[in-house]
DNA sequence: CTGAAAGCGCTTACAG
DNA sequence: CTGAAAGCGCTTACAG
């Protein structure tokens, strides 16, 4: 009950061989002789031994701990993407250590603590770096991976989706809708998220000859897109379609829309997201939005990282993943090619090139 | 940029003291004069020089690190959780080790590794804990803390929400409104939430004379919920009212209710969900549910680690943190008391004693 | 207030 | 195949 754990010498003294032996016996078994593994493996089992990884990650400097600092759990995006992350470090053997920032925030205060603990590599999601601690980071010569974030002028590996792609596929079907007046709904005005998407689909509306475009922030959250849907439609001369910089200010727009103004979803206004949430496809919503790759995004993330980790001189990349449009109801876009690919699933959304 | 980490000694070098004082600078300023402290945090600023917390950790054998399992990240009642728990544990000046398991996965292949990792204490939230996994964890003697869930005939710390007196309530009001035909859609048949809300449940129906509820799994995903609410509602004698040991479930259940069945919710299908999860409060579902009160639960959680981690003989506890019925209107329940508190926030749902 | 020394529990050349 | 020894980077009595 108030046992000690055991030491690698407590079963040295038990199996009747040196330390360094039972050492061998938990990191290369060939090097160590059938009779005496099983000898080892007796001792080991009997006092409960395991060997401390704390101990051997400092002999053998590297903790095969992978820091994660997590910026807005809250936003149903995330939950997949930390599950996708934790899964895949997990089947490589590494550890996760999490760290979460309010989003917003910067991780200037998380990361010294992350280095502290001599992590192998870090990803950083949703949150922003200041170039302090960038350099911070390139003088520890620790590996790291932006998820869904990149910044200027940094050599810093980063994974994205296409954002601006994506963006400017929605102008484009929206404009080829006919819709001449458009609501935007931002997020964080200063991250490359919002940044890239807004970019985009100004530039696509304005190539369509639409100069003006309403906007709002809605700071990532569902009662923020709510709000701000409720301004922007309020206005005299209101919107068609609005854009949401991410799904869940999208359901708070629509339902903004459909419960608070009374105006119906698409006929009155359309709607486009962008991440592909689960509750976009749940028939309440049915919302056209732009779906983020996450899988392959959090493989290349990983794989970015893993890299650098063998390598500290691997040169970082920059990494755009296209996303796939989704096609619901939410939005009264152009005209459908008769080829477009119904979903897999047999949902009702569809793929669009 | 290929340079390593600085070490104590190298300080200690650069200030002209020795080693140890570097390291008392670090712990204890008091410790050390005034004159000196400044002298080596100027070499340590110089060097980029942090503590190494594995050394740290080892020699002074409490690591700092609170091990975390998710069960079920997915569910969206859970990332609130997280979130909870790495806010308040990051503010004890604690790291966390997260670990996830596949729901309904036992977690005897990761406690070991968390156990390596010498954490100071473990949180095991949505989670199966063979007996066998219980009695490992007696024996390394970490504290440990179940979250939503609890275990029988093991003296192990638990915080759960009062499943019995919420899903009692469920089945008095819904009684009262004078539904007799019932269905139930559950989680997974072997943890403690889905034994505890249907036991209670099913018992208090049967104190209001009605001895039949149909079930159905729902696996506690929103598609799972779907399935089931179709499969009951698809009898002859259909169930007027659905009670689903979750809200992700219970939004499946409405959304099947409402467009697989077009039926309505709550004239045809009265719909009560458990945990108050953001969605529930969303016009488009304006669930009626079991709030759990989880600021509270993961205070008193991280209260009992704390304490087991201060006095490992303290004994443990078994808590069951009442939760709150919000009434929305998904369901028709028993006639509403007139003193009925509205809710705060403004928002549309009540909460009912 | 400061330093020399022991030691946390391991891994890993180096001999044999 | 096995063992003795050095050392990872710290903390913490113990003297002075």
């Amino acid at each position: 009950m108030k046992s000690r754990k055991a030491t690698s010498h407590e079963v040295a003294r038990l199996a009747g061989v040196s330390q360094s032996t039972v050492s061998r016996a938990f990191n290369r078994e060939s090097a160590v002789s059938e009779e005496t593994l099983k000898r080892i493996r007796a001792a080991a089992n009997k006092l409960g031994y395991w060997p401390n990884e704390l101990a051997r990650s400092l002999i053998s400097r590297r903790s095969n701990m992978v820091g994660i600092v997590m910026g807005d759990i809250l936003n149903p995006f995330y939950p997949a993407v930390l599950a996708a992350f934790t899964q895949k470090l997990q089947a490589l053997g590494r550890r996760i250590l999490l760290f979460s920032v309010a989003p917003g925030a910067d991780i200037d205060d998380v990361l010294p603590q992350m280095l502290q603990y001599q992590v192998s590599g870090v990803v950083i999601t949703s949150a922003t770096l200041s170039s302090r601690m960038a350099r911070t980071i390139s003088a520890s010569a620790t590996p790291v991976v932006l998820f869904n974030r990149s910044i200027y002028g940094h050599p810093v590996n980063s994974v994205c989706c296409a954002n601006e792609d994506g963006a400017r596929d929605v102008a484009r079907l929206l404009c080829e809708a006919g819709h001449v007046r458009f609501g935007l709904v931002g997020g964080h005005a200063d991250t490359s998220t919002h940044i890239e998407r807004r970019q985009a689909f100004v530039e696509e509306l304005r190539r369509h000859g639409i100069c003006g475009v309403v906007e709002h922030s809605g700071g990532n959250t569902y009662e923020g897109g709510r709000t701000a849907a409720r301004l922007l439609l309020d206005a005299a001369q209101r919107p068609t379609a609005l854009f949401c910089i991410s799904d869940i200010m999208a359901l708070g727009a629509l339902d903004a829309t459909r419960y608070d103004l009374k105006l119906s979803v698409p006929d009155d206004v359309s709607i486009v997201g962008f991440d592909d949430i689960p509750a976009a496809a749940w028939p309440s919503y049915q919302l056209t939005t732009v779906q983020q790759p996450v899988d392959k995004m959090v493989d290349q993330a990983i794989a970015l990282l893993e890299r650098q980790i063998k390598d500290t001189a691997a040169p970082p990349s920059q990494l755009h993943i296209p996303g796939t449009i989704i096609v619901r109801t939410s939005a009264r876009l152009g005209p459908q090619p008769t080829h477009a690919a119904s979903r897999p699933s047999g949902e009702r959304g569809r793929k669009r090139g």
